[in-house]
DNA sequence: CGATCCTTTGAGAGGTCTCAATTCGCGTGG
DNA sequence: CCACGCGAATTGAGACCTCTCAAAGGATCG
């Protein structure tokens, strides 16, 4: 693990990037601008899959996307969903290392790797940036890892919501109030869950009161501090 | 998940940075040379926490050393073993993000940060050497995200020994006769086990005749084409 | 050569998965 | 506008894998 730029966290309502696509009415005197290409997807149609030539680099700019790894017998590991702003299109020897899927409708903007490359070489304030985008990438496979190795399946689905809201907090949204564009099997891909224990501790936080649901894709947090404390210690939860 | 530097796979004994520390005889004309101390850990020494003020950006110069994250009841998870050549020290809002520690007796350059940063920031080889160094840490944590969340404890060790195998050949060893310098119990904290369990799939591995041990620590690969196939597909392994 | 820590091995408990059956939600078409 | 149909979500029962607790063996270092 490096070291980096010292991450500074990304203020709220900031676009993680500094306005490069068309999701801005940016000046065409951006070179980004320039060499950047608009395209729609239906969910479920993917952008690029794992092991392609990695040609380009992505950016989303309306809808999620997510992205992920399959193991050659089909099991599916989520390494990411993305939000309006973030990029995409992370590649090792000249392939991507991961498939990536429009889960809503999407717009993604498109950026020819090579001209990217140079053109973000030659912008320090968008080279820093970038350094910066990656840093917190690394900070949050990090924590990912920890999630993904240590914790329950209650602790992981609690820690999921939190962090569902703490986007919508900075999107400018009621952070109570929370919409899960995912289906369980993608949250559950995303945990290193099946769909059913997904759906089965979701139905133990309603039935204590932790949360409410409205439909299967909106949730409403009741309480807040015991969300937070399942996040992080399994506690007793077990009995009811 | 971001973009980036198309990562080339880091040739074969190349240590993954320009030789910027002082493990290797260079011109005091460096800047890089000229802002590092060396300093020297025992086993088990820290090298610095998690949450401390992120001053420094370090190398491994020699041995190895461990990063890792804990849960508040204490549940460990390691992010990474960093053998000579790598860099650390990730930091999140001014603070290290995990804690390091020496696992054998190791000596260790440090930068301070903020030099570190402005030096990086004025050479355009060895900012490119750092992205290039981030993204090959992203690709990373997303193959251990898919090993953490969707990997049998078989799959965990046989991937977990084909990477030291792989590690061994890099640095010019024979990639059969494997030493691993980390406890069973690290080894549970890299994978998502615990200790008890790496041991006993160890044991399974030599009852099968896929490996053979001398010691804890040494061992060798017997069959490299079935421990292939474990670290992929489950397949039959259970009855013996 | 004893003390201590690490590793190995065993037995049992528990959490998550698998397989299967309903129920729910929603778009489609009558 | 309502009935139908399909995929997604929920719920249940049982199996399996890994963990927990416990004890015995090995290695290392003074």
């Amino acid at each position: 693990m490096l070291a980096l730029k010292s991450a500074e966290s990304t203020p709220a309502n900031a676009v993680p990037w500094p306005t490069l696509g068309q999701s801005t009415s940016q000046g065409s005197s951006d070179p980004l601008y320039c060499i950047s290409r608009v395209q729609e997807y239906y969910p479920k149609k993917q952008i690029h899959f794992e092991g392609d030539d990695a040609d380009h680099v992505f950016e989303v700019i309306e809808g999620l996307v997510k992205l992920y790894k399959l193991t050659p017998d089909g099991r599916c590991q989520v390494t990411g969903f993305l939000y309006p702003g973030q990029l995409f299109g992370l590649a090792y020897d000249g392939c991507y290392v991961h498939t990536a899927e429009a889960i809503t409708a999407a717009k993604i903007c498109q950026y020819p790797r090579a001209r990217f490359e140079s053109i973000t070489d030659e912008h320090p304030a968008v080279r820093s940036r970038l350094l910066a985008i990656m840093s917190n990438e690394l900070v949050a496979a990090q924590d990912r890892m920890l999630l993904l190795g240590r914790k329950s399946a209650t602790e992981k689905l609690a820690s999921f919501l939190l962090r569902l809201s703490e986007d919508a907090e900075q999107r400018g949204q009621d952070p109570e109030k929370i919409y899960i564009p995912m289906s369980r099997n993608e949250i559950g891909d995303y945990l290193g869950l099946t769909t059913e224990t997904v759906s089965r501790i979701l139905g133990r936080l309603k039935d204590h009161g932790v949360v409410e649901a409205f439909g299967s894709k909106h949730i409403v947090i009741l309480d807040l501090d015991r969300l937070t404390d399942l996040a992080e210690s399994e506690e007793l939860f077990g009995a009811f």
